[in-house]
Formats: structure tokens, C-alpha cells, sequence
DNA sequence: TATAGCAGTATACTTTAGTATACCGGTATC
DNA sequence: GATACCGGTATACTAAAGTATACTGCTATA
């Protein structure tokens, strides 16, 4: 497994840069994260994710859907129930996506403490007296 | 340190959403990446960034600093030398920004990996003779 | 026979993001 | 005196992303 570290670099490598950019396709879009967070805990038919996923509109959904499928994270399977039931999972670097948002998790919540810290004299002015 | 973890939970608490779209947010749009990698390796002027990154406009360059100065990502300092420079310097926070980078990276790479696999029968179909 | 659920698609529209181009006041150089 | 660099801003535009609304063919149920 190769370990990227950029502490110790002058210079981001090309293939590191486009790395960064399937990263963030993956996520790009006001409705992916929702849908890959949908199906992290398991698969789904479309309808259940609709429900799922307050206000996305069909035509979001399908398209977006699409746009995970031929990207490789998600995989589409059809049964041939009747009616037809059409399954929706990740697949296996969908679930490995969930590495990059625990990176973004811990990121985040840490941001919001720093940023808070700094709010806080605002938010409380420190009255001497 | 909270160390988020994924796997074992069986919903996404808020705060970690909350989370996840934070980190995001400092990563959207065209501009922000590059901008960020161009300050990870040392603080820069508005016009050395311009420089570095080809076919930004002013508009877009200053609109992003802006934001992200916003966001605690980004610190701005005025030295009244004549004529007056602005350096531009990730904050502590967008210096952590780092170890997501790192994440997406690996994703990346492997991502592409796991793909070229799927692909290789397509581009080099196996001739058995 | 009417209605509802499944998994979507079609068309037209609004909103947001990004671009192009020109310009500002200040200083230093040619 | 003209030009160029600094750190931007103003105005008008185009392109991309997302929304609203209606509709499709199919089947099962009331």
C-alpha cells in the first residue's frame, strides 16, 4: 500500500494531483455524499433512497446515480421480480471511501473546535471586574 | 483525539455531517485546490499565487481568498512596505487539511488502480492461441 | 375499473458558478 | 511622461448545476 505523505514533498507529483481530482469527483455535486452515505450501511432499491434523501428529485437521483455507477463506486443490479427491483450498492473502493470521510470527519470536527475557540471572545466578551 | 470511525455505527451522528460538509466546503468550487496546494508548501503574495496557477483571473483568485480566510482556512497579512504586499498563509487548520489530502490521495491511487483492473480485459484483449 | 407503487425519462426553467474585459490608486523604473 | 507592477474591484456576460412538473410502461391491489 503506498503511503502518500506531503509534509516531506517540495513538489505534488501529477499522479497525486489527479488522484486528489477522482477524489473529490467522487463527491462533487450538492447529492453525492448523501447517496454514498446512504448506501454506506448497506444496499438499496432507488425508491428507498429517495425516501431516504429528503427533497432529491427523481431525475437528480437517477442522474447521479449514473454518474456514481460509471465512476465505479456504485454497482447496479436488476431482478427480474416482477415488478422489477433495481439494487444499488458500492462497491468495493465505494466502501473504501469511507476512509477518506472519516479524514474528513475527523478534520472537520477539529476545525470547528479551532474556530471556535477563537469565536468565543466575540461570542462571550471577558469582563474584567 | 476523536478517532471517527464508520464501520461499526449504524447511523451518521449530525456532528459528523456537519463535519463532512465543512470539509467540504473548503475544498469546493474550481479554485479552492489549487489555491490550497499552491499556500501547503509556504506562504505566497496575491500575485505569486496568480502566477502559479495558470488561467485564474483576479476576480476568482481574490473571491476564493476571500472565502477561505472566511472559513479559518486561510490568514491574510498587509506589510506596508511600498508598495504594500499581502502574504497569504494557511492557518493552522489548513495546514491539517493535509492529512485529508493524504486520505484522498490513497483513495486515488487505488481507485484507479481498482479500475485499470476492470479495464485491462477491454484494452488487452486476452488472445488464446 | 381506479389507484398506487416501481424505476425511472422529458422538457422547460431558475439559480449558481465561473469568465472576459476593463479599470482603480499608488509607486518605481525607463 | 509612458509604462509596468502591486493588489485588487466593477460590470456584464456565458456555462454549468439543480429544480419543477409532468409523464412513461409495467404490475399488483382495492
Amino acid at each position: 500500500m503506498a503511503t502518500a505523505t506531503l509534509r516531506n514533498i517540495k513538489k505534488c507529483p501529477t499522479s497525486y494531483v489527479l488522484a486528489i481530482q477522482d477524489t473529490l469527483n467522487a463527491f462533487q455535486g450538492k447529492w453525492k455524499m448523501p447517496i454514498i452515505g446512504a448506501l454506506l450501511f448497506g444496499k438499496k432499491r432507488f425508491k428507498e433512497i429517495e425516501r431516504e434523501i429528503p427533497k432529491i428529485t427523481p431525475r437528480m437521483l437517477s442522474q447521479e446515480l449514473k454518474d456514481l455507477e460509471i465512476n465505479g463506486i456504485v454497482s447496479r443490479t436488476v431482478h427480474n421480480t416482477m415488478p422489477v427491483t433495481v439494487e444499488y450498492e458500492l462497491t468495493e473502493s465505494g466502501k473504501q471511501l469511507s476512509t477518506v470521510l472519516e479524514a474528513m470527519i475527523e478534520w472537520g470536527l477539529q476545525h470547528r473546535q479551532a474556530n471556535m475557540m477563537e469565536l468565543l471572545p466575540v461570542l462571550q466578551p471577558v469582563k474584567t471586574a
